[in-house]
DNA sequence: TGGGGTTAT
DNA sequence: ATAACCC
């Protein structure tokens, strides 16, 4: 029997997907997702550009947080996102590199897609005959050789554990990874057991797996906000949220958010695995204690703008709307950004790509111009951030029609098509089972 | 709370 | 076109 695997990976802030639609031939309802995360992955790029570094605690810093740190800072007390004064104080070895410029990471991101769409085409080929396990098993539970699904999440595990291997062994960085029958399952049972591990759940186990949660915030799909208005209705167990009246919920949260997290809730989640590819957009933040004049906002504006089109320029796309975004001063803990966008002029577009001519000058007059829009510089403001973005980004320049048009359309389509392949996993063990 | 990125309205 | 949401 052939049978076809979904396999899903995201890495911490700089995403890439890889997948495929898992479907055992007929039965849609039983995929097999593997879910890949990397250990504190800007900290390892770091360890691996400075060995040096590897062995003590180290932290990577933007602005004054530490965004991540390895397992040795871990060790001492060290968390994700937390203050560099705190981190300091509970680890005054604490190493910290300045991680703001995400160059380096996602040239990393970019090497490890690589890997992985190429391994993806290895396994055709590879013969997979798994009776055993890789890796942990979520509560230890038993496997039942006759039970086909438990069979599919095996031969996940095997492909996890090979995924695994190859990033090791050409990039060396080490990850977790989750093997599950859903993309929700996949993720949660992939943080059992860290760093460097992976965990497979046996349906059995879900129940087990989801009211190990301590509260509905720790369920990926629910953020801060939902979490809030959640806790607002009384509502803070993920057994809390499955008991819940629906329709009061689907009342206080709209039919299409309170059916998903209520489905989340009870472990279910029917979301496909989407293919990724290159980004839907490319932006340079910035952030800072304060900016008040119109003059140092052009400035940071200008820096934001050369990045971004430098990395456009690399990336061969062309961006056809460009966003403004700001933060104002708040004293409130959490305050809201506000963005102003607009179409790129097809003239602007066209200049982007070949010829010296300044970009710049028409950009930032743009950009200006969104600026005022926003802010009132005849009042005093106090802005801690500022961001460009280009998005809408298009492969080809289609303002114009020529007579070439047709064959390079048509040539796109056959390539860009439909988005899903399927890769196909012979499984020899499968054809005595079934 | 950084520096992103996508989805919903 | 903009805000909301998520990692």
């Amino acid at each position: 029997m052939i049978c076809s695997l979904n396999i899903c990976m995201y890495f911490f802030a700089y995403c890439s997907a890889v997948h495929d639609q898992v479907v055992p031939t007929r039965n849609s309802s039983s995929r097999v997702i593997i879910h890949v995360d990397l250990d504190c992955f800007y900290a390892q790029v770091e360890m691996i550009s400075n060995p040096e570094l590897k062995d003590k605690p180290l932290g990577v810093q933007q602005k004054y947080l530490v965004v991540t740190c390895n397992y040795e800072a871990r060790k001492l007390g060290v968390r994700k996102l937390m203050n560099v004064r705190d981190a300091k104080e509970k680890c005054p070895q604490l190493v910290l590199v300045n991680g703001e410029d995400l160059t380096r990471y996602r040239e990393m991101s970019y090497k490890v897609t690589e890997i992985v769409e190429k391994k993806l085409q290895q396994l055709q080929s590879d013969e997979l005959s798994a009776v055993s396990v890789s890796g942990h098993v979520y509560n230890n539970q038993s496997i039942n050789l006759h039970d086909i699904m438990h069979i599919r999440l095996l031969v996940g595990s095997q492909i996890a554990a090979e995924m695994r291997e190859a990033m090791y062994n050409q990039l060396g960085l080490t990850g977790c990874a989750g093997v599950a029958c859903n993309k929700l399952l996949a993720k949660l049972v992939s943080g059992v057991f860290k760093p460097n591990q992976q965990t497979v759940l046996l349906p059995e186990s879900c129940q087990d797996l989801i009211h190990s949660l301590n509260h509905v915030k720790e369920m990926p799909g629910i953020g801060y906000k939902t979490a809030k208005r959640l806790e607002a209705l009384g509502i803070s167990s993920v057994h809390d949220l499955q008991t819940f009246s629906s329709k009061i919920l689907e009342k206080e949260l709209g039919i299409s958010v309170a059916q998903r997290i209520q489905k989340l809730s009870f472990g279910e989640d029917n979301s496909p695995v989407t293919p990724s590819g290159p980004p839907q957009s490319f932006s340079e933040e910035d952030s800072f204690k304060k900016c008040s004049s119109e003059v140092e906002a052009k400035t940071k504006i200008e820096e934001l703008l050369a990045s971004l089109l430098k990395r456009i320029s690399q990336d061969g796309r062309k961006p056809h709307t460009i966003r403004l975004v700001i933060r104002r001063y708040s004293s409130e803990k959490y305050c809201c950004r506000e963005s102003r966008q607009c179409p790129i002029p097809s003239h602007v577009i066209q200049k982007l790509g070949a010829g010296n001519y300044d970009v710049m000058t028409p950009m930032v007059d743009i950009l200006m111009k969104l600026f005022r829009n926003m802010v009132n510089v005849k009042m005093p403001f106090h802005l801690t951030l500022l961001s460009v973005c280009f998005c809408n980004l298009k492969a080809l320049n289609t303002t114009k029609k020529g007579p070439m048009d047709y064959y390079l359309a048509s040539s796109l389509s056959t390539s860009s098509c439909s988005g899903k392949r399927s890769f196909k996993i012979k499984d020899s063990h499968m054809e005595n089972i079934s």
